[in-house]
DNA sequence: AGTGGTTGAGTGGCTGAGCCACTGGACCAC
DNA sequence: GTGGTCCAGTGGCTCAGCCACTCAACCACT
């Protein structure tokens, strides 16, 4: 069983100025308050605020000058694919886009490891796969899952291809998570990966880029349907 | 002018543990010593410590908790591409890997751009263009040619295409920024953007795809061998 | 023996007061 | 004008201390 530690008054704090910002309460290119008077209008000390400051910072949405005080950066433009969290958390219009990205790199990447992986990523392929069908409880179907699509990025022998597609995951799996079918049903899971490793294992480069575009194509759609019947319901 | 502050002592110590622990010495999955001690051990105090450990959190790096411990998180298997930025300062050797993803993902964009960007998209495209001829300086040309590929993402109409040129430039802008020709020469690099930017605007996909494949394979050659140079020199 | 509650050492979370270092505009002397 | 000085306001950092949480050892009762 996962430990789950409630969140901290840093935790508190830093989503609530997230999400002062992304609202557009305190603007891009301004100014913040001066940090004393930030603490205490969040009725919380300056060094507490400035442990949320530094996250914030971390995360590029923020940037402190001594002497001169904080600006909110201009993240829409500057900003990396690690906001996509916290952006779709507030908006989650994102959705769309980013699952267009994640379509076009997922079968980059099926493409790439049908043309390069090694006997031992397959190896490693065929157990994950299997994993998912012998997974137990939905969150375990899912975990396995995940590791499916981590193992076909480490397949291309491209260690980026790893990161992105955890940054897209990042993005996306809060949402995917809050649904049930068919994301949690072993058997259906493995139905719909298995294509895909097949193409991948098989070498054929056309096949698997078309295998993982369906899977894809499939997968969007079904969280789409999940997401408007959440909205009605 | 850009007013370049100095580091912090919690920037130092960020990148003093980032190191140690890139570098194995607190490998993955371990305990990291106690706060007082570590803090007693690197020389500042704990208040401190916490202010550089709150960002490693962040990057995803470490992973606290309240009357257990900090431990070192897997960062290679469960990492965004946000780590790039740092794994690239520590082993320079993830450069070639960066630049395959680059150029696979430019070429996306590019062909997204052509088949999507509106008017608007292609006159911002006219005018990053011309900003790269006439910017002076070759920090001026640098960031002019950055601005044509965020032009370039934000046209395909999808922003987390912009996100993610940001993320990749991120990785190796400090890299390319260390390098002097062919980069810094107006003229050249407009020569080089041209192409690109022409075939988008033509609403060619193929000859977009094309194009842009070319100019990064180029850039990619431009910039080993600018290393290669800079490693014997 | 087994079960369940209690305790305490060790850990990170957070506070508040205080001093230091930096920036930039106002002011002054020339 | 020009250049220097000053100072109010800002963030950087420290310190000492208390609080909250976790876990394993221990104890009391069955």
């Amino acid at each position: 069983m996962e430990a789950l530690p409630r969140d901290t008054i840093v935790d508190v704090l830093e989503e609530r100025l997230r999400e002062d910002i992304l609202a557009g309460r305190h603007p891009v290119g301004s100014l913040l308050p001066p940090e004393r008077r930030l603490a205490d209008g969040y009725g919380v000390t300056r060094t507490t605020l400035k442990h949320a400051f530094g996250r914030l910072v971390q995360a590029g949405l923020l940037e402190t000058r001594h002497g001169v005080g904080t600006r909110v950066r201009d993240f829409a433009r500057l900003g990396g694919a690690d906001l996509l969290p916290m952006l779709i958390r507030h908006s989650p219009d994102w959705i769309g886009e980013i699952f267009e990205v994640r379509r076009s790199i997922g079968a980059l990447i099926a493409e790439r490891a049908a043309e390069r992986a090694t006997p031992a990523h397959r190896a490693e392929l065929a157990v994950r796969l299997a994993e998912v069908r012998a997974a137990e409880g939905g969150e375990g179907v899912q975990l396995a899952d995940i590791e499916v699509h981590r193992a076909l990025a480490r397949a291309t022998g491209n260690r980026v291809y790893v990161l992105l597609t955890n940054t897209l995951f990042n993005a996306y799996l809060p949402v995917r998570a809050a649904l049930v079918s068919p994301f949690t049903d072993p058997e259906s899971a493995y139905r719909r990966l298995e294509p895909v490793v097949a193409a991948v294992t098989a070498a054929d480069r056309a096949a698997a880029r078309a295998a993982a575009e369906e899977y894809l194509t499939e997968t969007e759609r079904l969280m789409m349907d999940g997401l408007r019947k959440k909205e009605e319901g």
